[in-house]
DNA sequence: CGGAGTATTGAGGCGCTTCAAAGGCGGTGG
DNA sequence: CCACCGCCTTTGAAGCGCCTCAATACTCCG
């Protein structure tokens, strides 16, 4: 089922739901070429400053992108899901201020650079599907700077389990109170800004709270609505919306 | 000297700068109206969930982004100065999910959002430079939110006077190591994440290091190495180099 | 079967917050 | 024009949240 042909048609759908495309645009877009790749975790796919030479869709496990520190702190700025291509804001800026890492054993699909290219040139509405599917990620990362900024570690994390519960429910991976988070709680750390340590006293207390446990890599969201107010969260951010109502 | 037309020729500056932009789409964009609006500081401009109406260039003074909390406090996710483009990623994703307040005594220009989306659907490559524009934008957010999670009080004060300094010099606005910035202590407190009380013992810290004072709202730098140091600062990120070399 | 990465828990310390109070500065209205 | 009021800056004292260091046990993979 995961599948990189599934991967490419959740990608499509999500670039319809934010922007209009014709049918031949669809047919450009699920013809882009690619070539798959599986990595192990934690292994670097791109490095900060290298050429642009192909955007990452995910397939399977999950991907992240970081800043790294003078002394070796890392700290997450997105992280990538099954489904989500990564990097295609390069496309307009093919600069790249940050790097692209596996945080578990991932599936990729490499879309080389030049094709995303000639797709978008070829059509005004795909580069605007494509530059509202890049608002989207910075919308999602100026959630990440108000959590980083203004939250405490409970809080934090209650706000982004239910981030990554919608996200991977959208998706069609799971459920928003039943979903698989592959990453550790140093590599969840690194997207909270939070030492290792103190992610697991955290999750102990939520999960104290009655409100969430994870058993392995699954996460159990036991109180939606708990978790919601204590992460003080508010789902519009994501523009899940048109298709969150189409589903219903 | 700061007039609209100023700030419209810095603008497009820019994105040529980030973009290739022929004679006729600068001519389209230097064409674009606008309504000249001066606004008293800590005025809300934009709410979130309001339809998109305008963008705002900014004249004069300081424009923020921001996410509000329920019990009132205020993250800042962007800061921006004269020339800058505030709002411009609405053309792509029409939604609001945060706000835009000034922070000191501010002239806007109101660009008209059916203007802006006309002139980006007549060219493509204005598109293209909107987009990356927006890109650039996304990235300074990425290097915020590294500031927020892993940098301590110091670190994050030296990355941002180094970012606005360059930003201001960039844009024609005094030096990279003396420059404005209209901001108070609490307002600076939203954008580092950090209380106004701590921002004052910070400046004293860097103030004590002989690296940088503040007098008035005029930022000082005296010793850039140092302050570049602190901050374990970077400047690539924020795009300059073509324009930079050139004015080299 | 060994080793590396991960989860868990404790103890102690530091950085930032909170609460509080006083002085300065600019803007506004009488 | 001046007096006043609100916002900003500055400093002190106390407390808490998160970090650091440390030790143990577990799991997965080679």
């Amino acid at each position: 089922m995961s599948s990189a042909k599934w991967a490419f048609e959740v990608f499509v759908e999500r670039l319809r739901a934010l922007s209009p495309l014709s049918c031949d645009d669809v047919a450009a877009l699920l013809a882009l070429p690619g070539e798959p790749v599986r990595l192990r975790g934690n292994t670097d796919i791109e490095l900060p400053g290298e050429r642009f030479e192909h955007a990452c869709l995910v397939v399977t496990g999950l991907v992240g992108r970081f800043a790294q520190l003078a002394d070796g702190r890392r700290q997450f700025t997105a992280l990538h899901i099954p489904g989500d291509m990564a990097d295609i804001h390069r496309v307009a800026t093919p600069f790249a201020g940050s790097a692209l890492q596996t945080l578990a054993t991932t599936m990729v699909v490499r879309v080389p650079a030049k094709n995303l290219r000639s797709v978008a040139f070829n059509s005004p509405a795909i580069t605007q599907a494509f530059w509202a599917y890049s608002a989207v990620d910075a919308a999602v990362l100026g959630q990440w700077a108000v959590n980083l900024g203004r939250r405490d570690a409970k809080a934090r994390m209650a706000h982004f389990l239910c981030e990554m519960g919608l996200r991977s429910e959208f998706s069609g991976q799971g459920a928003r109170n039943e979903f698989l988070l592959e990453a550790s709680q140093g590599q969840i750390g690194d997207a909270l800004g939070l030492t290792a340590v103190h992610i697991n006293r955290t999750l102990k207390a939520l999960r104290q709270s009655k409100a969430v446990t994870i058993d392995g890599r699954i996460v159990r969201i036991h109180d939606w609505a708990l978790l919601v107010a204590i992460g003080d969260f508010d789902p519009n951010y994501l523009q899940l919306d048109q298709s969150a109502r189409a589903a219903a």
